[in-house]
DNA sequence: TAGAGTTTGTAGGATCATCCTACATATTCA
DNA sequence: TGAATATGTAGGATGATCCTACAAACTCTA
């Protein structure tokens, strides 16, 4: 039942800006076992006001926002509850000097948006575990889709990128098994062997990667 | 199979700068049925290049990016292939002559990244039924969230919210059907009407809504 | 007020997915 | 060459989704 034995739940508020991707990245959160969304803003004052009733205990805000920064929102936010853990979401790569400062004024973790989300994740699960998260990417240019490991997919065997392939296009186990002439059990093994190779914990990693990689991939 | 036999694909190129953002989005897009993602880009240079070899018949793209702005890249876009249909994303409420605009320019569709993704969605819809979709509530200063429609859940009868809850803890169908002492069949039962009644079509949109409005919900 | 329509409570079948385990054969590496 | 690892194959348990069904209760209207 519970795969993540060592780790305890995360309760998190989340304060971004625009509600159209707050929403697309709650839904993500929502999805994490090990996640529980207490609450959701679009301002800092509305994050400070709903945090005064309400024991989240990890912060994921935006730096840039409308009413104030999301800096002076979390000093704030940590006055109220110094035990807040405070994931700081970045426009861009950020300088070493900007970092310290962020992480003197007791900001556990900075992300950046131009990062995947697979990177948000592992920066909570890091923070959850009282680890310090800093994203190597953080300090270099970061083109992570661009450049992402396209040979991954290559360490597959034949018959594996043959799967993923169809997965990719949506076909069901079923529909695969009996294309291929196999149980569609086996399929599900395929699947569970590919997402461990390419480091993927979802299907549906599996089928952006896919189709980001289509046209570079063989075939 | 298809219980939208009337729709068919949207092949799906979409340009937002944030990777974390348009990540979160392609997710769910990804899981819409009649949406098939044929790309994505950050920068509206980076766009042009790739569209110019795939064949997209939808563009979902942001008004402010790093190297230009949406407008001229779609108006470019346009120019390239005139069958596009396009979806701005802007960032705020826009008056009815800056829609004027853009309507002229050849862009099909406006949405705010103030709406939920849900009015995403639905735009989307519109414009593949060839329908135009004006957000309602592109005038006005909205506050989608914040105002949802609360009473929605007090439609459901007093079984129906129970299991609403329930669901909203993330327990199974086979934990609530012990609970109360009924088949988890029933359970399932309950959940499509529920969610047919507040006008989802996920549970995790029946989730999010749980969430948000738990503590002003009764219990 | 009776009959019709709608809502509520209940559940089954078919189909998929996920997570976990297993095992034989093939390949590789030390 | 023997041990470790990779590959191909599949089963069981559990859960979700979509669709259909049907009886009892409630509501509304002619």
């Amino acid at each position: 039942m519970n795969r993540t034995p060592s780790t305890y739940k995360s309760t998190c508020f989340v304060t971004i800006d625009k509600l159209l991707y707050r929403e697309a990245l709650l839904y993500h959160l929502m999805n994490q076992e090990q996640i529980e969304i207490l609450g959701e803003a679009s301002t800092g004052f509305d994050t400070l006001n709903q945090l005064a009733h309400r024991k989240a205990n990890t912060l994921i805000i935006e730096e840039d926002l409308k009413d104030n920064d999301g800096l002076t929102i979390s000093e704030m936010a940590l006055e109220l509850q110094p035990s807040l853990s405070i994931l700081l979401l970045v426009d861009v790569e950020i300088s070493q000097k900007r970092l310290a400062i962020y992480l003197e004024s007791g900001i556990k973790t900075v992300v950046s948006k131009t990062q995947p989300v697979k990177e948000l994740f592992k920066a909570l699960r890091y923070m959850q575990e009282g680890k310090a998260y800093i994203n190597p990417q953080l300090f270099q240019q970061s083109r992570p889709a661009e450049t992402m490991d396209e040979t991954i997919f290559h360490s597959l065997s034949a018959r594996e990128q043959e799967v993923a392939q169809l997965m990719a296009d949506r076909m069901t186990a079923q529909e695969i098994a009996e294309r291929l002439g196999l149980s569609h059990k086996t399929i599900h093994s395929y699947k569970d062997r590919i997402l461990v190779k390419m480091g993927f914990e979802k299907l549906p990693e599996l089928i952006l990667y896919m189709k980001r990689f289509r046209n570079k991939l063989p075939k």
